[in-house]
DNA sequence: CTTGACCCTGTAACGGTTACAGGGTTGAGG
DNA sequence: CCTCAACCCTGTAACCGTTACAGGGTCAAG
């Protein structure tokens, strides 16, 4: 056990890159291993299991703060996970909201699309649609 | 007409800042407009036009080179339309995709959040879907 | 002893802005 | 005429999360 896990080994069985490992230990998200004299660094199965816990969270959307704030947490298992809820909360809420943004600007794409009788470009509803009206300048502000 | 309008003057017009015309200046996507003996930027109406145009796009989520493309097509105004439907119907699509994404995302996140009992971090089961199984490596690739 | 696969560092790129720092110009009020 | 604020200019670096170099060192097999 305990075997001495090169970066390469650490990012076959993690799912990241060496560089994106690196990249995680010099941003401080992941704890600085052991280093060999040749400068090497070597990995235990810790390491593995914490990079896999970040690719998910990537892989679920949130940024690296939050889940350095996730990993702070983590480390407190006394406490009550009330936080981590509302981290999750709030991240879902997040995603929610820019769901509905994306839908409200992919209907009204669409919308021009149909709306466009696939004429010239001189005529064609989707490039009207994008133009602003020609003496229209924000009145107040 | 045909005002000498300054970069402020157009900013305020088109609701891109100074910092955001110069930008779309020094990357081809705006005209170089008339310098005065100064160093001055002096507009016309048409690049408040121009702005408004790729805030336009911008709002709708289409990325610069999209914009770019827009742009040289309708300077072609005799050219048939297919080419700007075919680039609106491809974004909307990606729209589309992004979307199912994320809502997968949020479904996913929100399931672990309504299992977790809400005790203590140590039986967190938000935090317990992040973790990876322990001896779990990547078995093939 | 060479080859090739790995490791290291440090820096820059991607996209789309935004934010400086360090200067010059203009126009209105005193 | 002087001063001050409000603008303009350039060039560079920051943001986010990676990825891709360049230019080197190390190691194990043949």
């Amino acid at each position: 056990m305990t075997t001495h896990l090169l970066i390469g080994d650490v990012a076959r069985k993690s799912g990241c890159t060496p560089e994106t490992i690196r990249h995680y230990e010099r941003i401080g998200l992941l704890a600085k291993p052991w280093r060999g004299d040749n400068g090497y660094r070597y990995y235990t199965a810790a390491a593995v299991q914490q990079l896999g816990f970040i690719r998910r969270c990537r892989a679920l959307g949130l940024e690296l703060d939050a889940i350095r704030e996730l990993i702070a947490l983590a480390g407190q298992p006394e406490e009550r996970c009330e936080s981590v809820n509302e981290l999750a909360r709030r991240h879902v809420a997040d995603l929610r909201q820019r769901i509905a943004d994306l839908q409200a600007l992919a209907d009204e794409l669409d919308a021009s699309v149909h709306r466009c009788p696939g004429n010239t470009i001189a005529h064609c509803g989707i490039l009207e649609s994008l133009t602003p009206a020609l003496s229209d300048s924000t009145p107040a502000n």
